[in-house]
DNA sequence: GCATACCCTTGATGTAAATCAACTATTTAC
DNA sequence: GTAAATAGTTGATTTACATCAAGGGTATGC
């Protein structure tokens, strides 16, 4: 990924060291911001936002039980959200793209129930929640918007939770894969070839898989030509089979 | 369970027949609502609060795609919510109970991605959401109450995401047993004996096992002493035990 | 009161994925 | 530039749970 350092001001309202980002020219705004807003409305939003220096490949953007106070939007990069339950077993409960906000478990008791870890370099608008929530009593618009995303975090978890507790390791890996694509290209990139941001050790982890699962179904993936795995570059070549391999229809 | 049939008012808030139920004495308030609403606030939103006739077993709440307009707090009795992926198989998503509220997957697209369907006889509270939402605009405990609300359904789910994709089949049981326990007691009932309002195959289908595998679990941890089954009526012997066995820390 | 269906249990066998093991490729550090 | 650590692949073996199978118990309906 190049990164403009010139003094040219930048176009790309996404750059990280552009410090003129506001979510009026973000082009993510249809993603991440409720498009029903009035234009004076996202400037209000805009206003309470902190935009903060980017986070390297490791850094936590917070962690499991520090006192909650904002949620974030990833602006760029990538990050993966985890929680270690009582016998210290580590979780991967998810995969945070640009546009998709982080931190909504923490809302239910003031603080975090996951850490958040960069998977590579990324930056991220921070939301603080009280100011968020003031907010939302004058713009109806954002409350219901807020409402919206927590409600679709949920029938997120549940569609893995149905993953998990229904689908063999093709499945899953398939899903995971159809999943980023879709999400990708709703960003207008490229559906059918991408980086993957994480290790095989994270899918695995997040698909109730081993590592040695995982690498063994990219490999059989590849072998019928459904998928090109290059390390962490893939290509999707037969989408219709993916799709019927996610959906438990191959003969497998 | 006995209900009064007499022409006596009844004292019990929560007995199904009894119209005169209000969020200000039921005694499942301090469970559904938020117990930092003002006197007056509660007044103003028991007042939007629909309730209806209860569902027999087997009766649907709602349906999957079904146009979202409500979420309920389920007064009486047990309900499950389940859904259908697109290969047609079907996946129990949680059970709810007294003073626990379904629906909230619904505010995401406007339409329920889960059907409800009551265990039991089973009495709710409906609370139409528009209406909500607006109330939210002048109270803001209460908007914060339902941040709060659909948060912990997040971190309830991720915990669910945690045990299916990291835990063995007896850590999952037991630990359905003790969430169970430790809501019933939240009820000031007994964590110690109750009976499961959910049939062995709901059980497998929410846990991500067959009930076969159920089924010798709980015999299993009978022969253990560690529990005594009597079809639904279920009495937990030796809780450290159970909670050991959840968290991985038995031989086994 | 009996039939039908459903729910649950128990045993025998099969299998997908875990585990164990060895090795290669890639990144990080000095 | 080389060493050490980290990440990924592939094969052999084991195992936890699924599947297959049969039977008993309980509820539902005529």
């Amino acid at each position: 990924m190049t990164m403009n350092h010139t003094i040219v001001k930048s176009q790309d309202s996404n750059c990280p060291h552009d410090k003129k980002v506001s979510c009026g020219n973000c082009r993510l705004n249809t993603i991440c911001l409720p498009i029903s807003l009035h234009i004076d409305d996202i400037d209000r939003l805009n206003s309470i936002i902190q935009r903060g220096k980017p986070l390297q490949k490791g850094d936590y953007l917070y962690r499991a039980n520090d006192l909650f106070d904002s949620v974030y939007a990833i602006r760029s990069g990538a990050v993966k959200a985890i929680t270690i339950n009582d016998n210290g077993v580590e979780q991967v409960t998810g995969f945070y793209l640009p546009g998709e906000i982080v931190g909504m478990d923490g809302i239910g008791d003031n603080r975090y129930t996951n850490s958040v870890i960069a998977l590579e370099t990324a930056s991220v608008c921070e939301i603080p929640f009280n100011r968020m929530e003031e907010l939302s009593l004058q713009i109806p618009n954002l409350q219901r918007h807020f409402f919206q995303l927590m409600s679709r975090e949920i029938t997120q978890d549940q569609q893995i939770i149905t993953l998990l507790s229904k689908s063999s390791a093709e499945e899953r890996i398939a899903a995971l894969l159809l999943s980023i694509s879709s999400r990708n290209s709703r960003r207008q990139l490229s559906a059918n070839a991408f980086r993957l941001p994480m290790s095989r050790t994270d899918i695995g982890n997040y698909l109730g898989l081993t590592i040695e699962t995982v690498s063994r179904i990219f490999t059989r993936l590849q072998k019928q030509d459904v998928i090109a795995v290059d390390k962490k570059e893939i290509v999707i070549n037969d989408m219709d089979k993916l799709r019927s391999i996610a959906n438990g229809e191959s003969g497998n």
